[in-house]
DNA sequence: TTGGAGGGTCACCTTAAGTAACAATTCAAA
DNA sequence: TTTGAATTGTTACTTAAGGTGACCCTCCAA
């Protein structure tokens, strides 16, 4: 690991960068202190965060705002399009593909895939979706990097496995079971049944501090 | 706080009960290296998570199924039904609406909130928009307990002020900002761009990974 | 009665992350 | 030209939280 940016940074990254997107249209420069409060954390712990990406802030002054967020993007690999797949065309995975937010922020759909064949060959958000069996020429051809899992939990590890051996870089699972993969493969897991499992949790418990 | 669960156990929690759920049915008994097996952790650790909502197992024997089951929904609050509303009927609102995930956890959706003229009224996945106006009414009414933001960054600060001063007990985010709220509302977020950066990340340090 | 299986728990280890403090540097104003 | 206010980079400290392994105790079956 030539580069180890702390996990908890890496995750304070992205929220620098959006603070960053709207002062950076006004703002010429931006202080540690500045950042933090948009952030809702510490600002040294902000300048410790921006200083494992390699320092640019002038003392006295701040940051150049437009030049910071730059270097955040090319930290996070944001410098060049990311395109993704997204296989399993349930609900959600339509959802997914209808929901405009990935290709504006640099992660293009490029495919869509299923293994029912009730959906295969059907257009989703104007893509049409292709069998699952296919993934691997898909990924090939249209070199996607990232592959989402929309399936059921049952179909999630055989996708996972077919998606390692196509060599996509990265997984993101909403698939609410554990996926067994290479380390070389990083997977992030959205679980909307386990986040609301957890708040319900810390929700009972505040109810049950009668008395503390 | 008179029942400190680790915030690392209370999330791994949903991953036993999910393993749980399908072991249950043909296993009378389990042991913790089983369920170490399916939740991709340690033995030890099992354990000791499970410890901490009462030990229920049987040394020499390991846990009756059905009865840590139990145990664990008691323990996350899944006893009872927690009615969700979501707010913001975008694209991603109207996604997690249709997503039949959440009624059959347990986790009902109560009632579907817009601040657009263009959709109060109208009907999705069999229920009727309401006005976010009305949010305080709509939770108190229907006693609602988690609410769910689907909104613009822009507008989540102010629907996630109603849901607290409507007394909503938890927030799940899926709103691309940082929300203040009392220390007493837990939140979760889950933003998806923000997880593909993330990725992003760790996808692209791998490759840079030419010699180590 | 004995041995294997397996849970409960203690104590340690490890490591990561947050925090604060301070020296270095810049700019602007006097 | 000098001074002072602003603000970064970085070190060292503190703190906490979590993971791990080991050991003892209990249970069941042969």
């Amino acid at each position: 690991m030539e580069r180890g940016i702390p996990d908890a940074t890496v995750a304070r990254l992205p929220i620098y960068r959006r603070a960053l997107l709207e002062l950076a249209a006004t703002d010429e420069t931006v202080s540690s202190a500045a950042l933090a409060e948009l952030a809702g954390v510490n600002a040294a712990k902000v300048r410790k965060d921006l200083s494992f990406i390699g320092t640019s802030g002038v003392r006295g002054v701040g940051y150049d705002s437009k030049y910071l967020l730059r270097q955040i993007n090319e930290a996070l690999g944001l410098d060049v399009e990311s395109p993704v797949v997204i296989v399993g065309m349930g609900n959600l995975g339509r959802a997914l593909a209808a929901y405009g937010g990935f290709g504006s922020r640099g992660f293009p759909i490029a495919a869509l895939a299923d293994s029912s064949p009730d959906k295969i060959g059907t257009t989703i958000a104007g893509i049409e979706v292709r069998d699952s069996e296919d993934l691997h020429d898909l990924i090939h051809d249209l070199t996607i990097r990232i592959g989402i899992i929309a399936t059921p939990a049952e179909a999630a590890q055989g996708v996972a496995d077919a998606l390692v051996a196509a060599g996509v870089g990265s997984i993101l699972s909403f698939a609410a079971t554990v996926l067994q993969v290479p380390d070389s493969v990083p997977v992030r897991k959205v679980d909307l049944a386990t986040e609301l499992q957890i708040l319900s949790y810390y929700e009972q418990r505040e109810h049950d501090d009668t008395v503390a």
